[in-house]
DNA sequence: TTTGTATACATAGTTTTTCTATGTATGTTT
DNA sequence: AAACATACATAGAAAAACTATGTATACAAA
């Protein structure tokens, strides 16, 4: 498990971009699928978890349904329009992001 | 400019990493060359730099000199031993968390 | 000459994000 | 019956970067 530090600022835009492939998933689902992408090494815990997922929604990125499977609950999250968008600027920024991190992790001796 | 919280957790790292390819540097130097090296796009802002530079210096990561400029004070970073060998484990992690990253990013639909 | 910009440090207080811990409840396996 | 997995939720703590502010020197421009 990676130092938890690492994730922020990332978790959005994990979950976001999952949506992007799935028309609809539920939290504990969004968890187990990052722990398989991940090969256990992004655990997602529930008091992460939910907040984001309550955010995005406050944000307007994603939207809820509710369904019942047997006796249980299961609130459903899928991307919005405005969602989309912003999926795609995320995921961009981040990849940029991590192309500049490289850049300064290979880098070498004074470039000054 | 990226969105600060992407830099989280990574900051310490990349002082780190300067510091393994000069002997010393000081606070405002590695603002500088961040600068240079992320193209502009990572800007460490004062509040932010130097509670690191003395959370490192608490940790043992790193130690100091000062030395007058001029009639300026500067306070130069240096490497310990201990900061030296945290520092191939952090990049070492950031490099791993970097590419599982990536594979989520790219990842196409459910593998499940 | 005074205004602005760059250099160079520092800290107080805020915000954001994830965490731990806890709670509720159902379903399945041993 | 106990343990574990599924499935949601929130309160409060911790960590890390931020904004804003402060001190001070050096130099360039207006």
């Amino acid at each position: 498990m990676y130092s938890k530090e690492l994730l922020k600022g990332t978790l959005s835009t994990i979950i976001l971009k999952l949506l992007t492939h799935n028309d609809k998933m539920y939290g504990y689902e969004i968890a187990q699928r990052v722990k398989i992408l991940s090969k256990d090494k992004i655990l997602i815990k529930e008091g992460s978890l939910y907040p984001a997922l309550h955010k995005l929604k406050d944000d307007g990125l994603v939207d809820t349904e509710k369904e019942m499977v047997g006796n249980r609950m299961r609130k459903y999250y899928f991307l919005t329009e405005k969602g989309r968008v912003s999926t795609l600027e995320k995921v961009d920024e981040l990849n940029q992001f991590i192309s500049t991190l490289q850049s300064i992790l290979i880098a070498k001796p004074q470039p000054s």
